[in-house]
DNA sequence: AATTGACTCAACCGCCTTTTT
DNA sequence: AAAAAAGGCGGTTGAGTCAAT
């Protein structure tokens, strides 16, 4: 059979964390670890919580080397782009954020970048308490011409372009320096979100909660793995002997991307070949603030619409994805 | 000074996947 | 192999805060 309840709910605390439940956690953990069990956690340490809870708090708030505070531009550009490519994927999102949680990235998302993306060109919103003018609107942002980011070959033509095609005539949007090295540093055919792709993937998501799981049928240099070797902060790499959650990249159609500054491998016989480390490098932020804005729009009105829309959807039809 | 409304974010909820028995 | 718990994650909520009126 399975194993013994969670926790008792009758007799957990719910609520806000006094500052003596804050103190008994960490001390906890910082002397024994989790133990690999949080659900046996809290009554080890003394709390009156459920185990979900005192996780919760560890890795969204306790955890040493958390960052709270002020997104910086390039953290931006990273949210943005990442969204762009796979939605709210959170945990993977901050995966590439060292410091930050994935619930930090999804309020931040919720309250204001995509307020900034929507306000972008628009009448100034009130002013709001806390103003935050370290993040640049994006009608500030220097625009190029449309199209330009998928000069190099775009999601659709080198993948078979199967259901999936950029039209020429529609305005592109030009993620934020990762998507843009990923181009730049990509041959054709690498695949990236377009405005069309974001668009889908936003009229999908609203209606598939738990839509983002992808599978793999078959391993092949056509695939999609998400994440990084790197220390983040998300839910999931708190847990160290969690399991799944190594090495992780994304990887399709021969080419990986992961890390935050977003290195560009090459695949080859399911071996990487890293071309660069663009840590550093930081190109012009370019965005067609309108058409995000119109994504962000529809969004509301057509959540209902079909997976096949999605960008998973999509990228499963060229190629094969995994989660690993 | 009081009220109102917008905003933030910690925490909860519920579902899915993974692991254990 | 099946069942159930644990882990993980994304969506949502509500209390607290503060600016505007």
């Amino acid at each position: 059979m399975g194993r013994a309840p969670c926790c008792d709910k009758n007799n957990v605390k719910k609520g806000p964390w006094s500052p003596e439940e804050d103190a008994k956690l960490k001390e906890f953990i910082e002397k024994h670890g989790t133990g690999g069990n949080w659900i046996a956690l809290p009554q080890k340490a003394g709390l009156r919580r459920c185990g979900k809870s005192c996780r919760l708090r560890w890795l969204n708030y306790l955890r040493p080397n958390i960052k709270h505070g002020e997104f910086t531009e390039n953290e931006d550009r990273v949210i943005c782009s990442m969204f762009a490519s796979i939605g709210s994927r959170w945990s993977i999102i901050a995966s590439q954020l060292p410091g930050r949680t994935d619930n930090d990235i999804k309020n931040y998302w919720n309250t204001k970048l995509k307020k900034k993306l929507i306000g972008a060109g628009a009448a100034p919103p009130r002013v709001q308490r806390h103003q935050n003018h370290h993040h640049r609107p994006l009608s500030m942002l220097p625009h190029t011409t449309p199209s330009s980011f998928y000069s190099a070959g775009g999601f659709s033509s080198a993948a078979g372009g199967a259901g999936f095609h950029q039209d020429p005539a529609m305005p592109t949007l030009t993620l934020p320096t990762t998507a843009q090295e990923y181009l730049v540093s990509s041959p054709p055919g690498l695949p990236m979100a377009s405005a069309t792709a974001l668009l889908h993937h936003l009229h999908g998501a609203a209606a598939t909660a738990h839509h983002h799981q992808l599978q793999v049928k078959e391993e092949s240099s056509n695939m999609i793995v998400f994440g990084s070797d790197q220390q983040s902060c998300s839910s999931s790499d708190g847990m160290p002997h969690g399991g799944h959650h190594g090495r992780e990249l994304m990887i399709f159609d021969g080419y990986s991307y992961g890390g935050y500054g977003s290195c560009i491998d090459q695949v080859v016989d399911n071996k990487l070949f890293q071309q660069q480390d663009h840590q550093a490098a930081q190109p012009p932020l370019e965005y067609n603030f309108d058409e995000i804005k119109q994504l962000l729009m529809n969004t509301t009105t057509n959540a209902a619409q079909d997976h096949g829309g999605s960008i998973e959807g999509m990228i499963a039809s060229q190629g094969k994805v995994t989660m690993m």
